[in-house]
DNA sequence: AGCTTACCATACCATACCGTATGGCAACCA
DNA sequence: TGGTTGCCATACGGTATGGTATGGTAAGCT
């Protein structure tokens, strides 16, 4: 029998999940997806585990809700947004521009990206990938390009996507030293998105 | 007192630390830098902690050093062998070309960059990260272009490069489907490299 | 033949974390 | 007011790993 002690005064409001899944999110994008521990989790919120596992089953369930909330606001943002723009030219633009300002966004995939090895995550980042990919060679596509020159670009655009918030994550002095965020998109449109349709050449 | 029993057979042939450093740069491609396990290592070069405490002082040691021996290839390759080209063009093209081919060498880049809060990696990091930007810039200002363009542009090649190692990395299938790689190099290095020298235009 | 040294096995302790069992308390409800 | 429920603390057992202490053996040296 454990001696009966008074116990730690609770937590002025309960916690909910979306709580854990919040704090969850914010550890990825600090310290990727292997950090994410139920214990030091709890510490930071002022509990103990004892309030983990009565909101959730495991430490795996919390990675995937985690995960699978990030993946709701992904598709919802990108296809509804982006995708009515009825210009291929402009639609590739301003995706390419909005992707660029999304930081949390793009250091979530890139801390993904880290761990992309991880049973629980490589779907998620699969899904992700593939879907990114398949909408950035439509829009290639719309310009008149054909599929495969299409897929390269597409490739090429999403690898600067990555790499950039790979390096901003990495080695965040190094890149903030290019001051001029909108001017490095600026190039990366330029050097993709032709400057006229092929079919007004 | 442990109980005197027969030890298992000794290895056929001693082991050297370089033997551990290799094992562990393998490792660090395949799982990453936190993956890197004393026991785990072990059992796979067929031997017990007992031998790796012998050669090196700690776990920190170990992975240090496979970081170290990486730097070291690292800062002689680049230079040396395309740091000598004369033709500015052919310079950044070359340096493009072999970027890419070395597929070793960028995965295990992007195996770095996957554990960049690591304080034992930022680092060996940062030092690779702002040596190859510094090549970058440098080579593009050969180009005649600005400091300022020349740093944007060479960022821009960098995510694209760490990008794409990146992606292979984490969803090989959907990079594997763009079968062109030397296209998608010669697309990024005609999209940055411009056509023919500012000074002649 | 004895001694030394290089290299490794074994046993052991410490720590960090996952998951479970159970107790405790406050707030609401009947 | 007494029971019920939601939320959490505490204590415990289990596993993986880092690191230490110590013993064992083969190969060479003297």
């Amino acid at each position: 029998m454990p001696t009966p002690r008074k116990n730690l005064p609770r937590p002025a409001t309960p916690l909910s999940p979306e709580a854990w899944v919040k704090a969850a999110q914010a550890l990825i994008i600090r310290e990727g997806v292997s950090s994410v521990a139920v214990e030091p989790l709890a510490h930071e919120l002022g509990v103990t585990k004892g309030s983990f596992y009565w909101h959730f089953d495991s430490r795996d369930a919390l990675i995937k809700a985690a995960l699978a909330d990030w993946e709701q606001d992904q598709s919802a943002d990108v296809v509804t947004r982006y995708g009515g723009i009825a210009d291929p030219r402009r639609r590739l633009r301003v995706l390419l521009f909005a992707a660029f300002e999304d930081v949390e966004n793009g250091l979530f995939f890139a801390a993904l990206a880290l761990s992309g090895e991880d049973p629980r995550v490589a779907p998620f980042l699969r899904r992700a990938t593939e879907r990114r990919l398949a909408f950035g060679a439509e829009a290639f596509m719309a310009l008149g390009l054909s599929e495969a020159e299409a897929r390269q670009r597409a490739l090429l655009a999403y690898a600067a996507y990555t790499g950039y918030f790979q390096l901003l994550r990495a080695t965040p002095k190094a890149v903030k030293e290019v001051t001029d965020l909108s001017g490095y998109v600026h190039q990366l449109a330029d050097a993709l998105v032709p400057a006229r349709s092929p079919r007004k050449a």
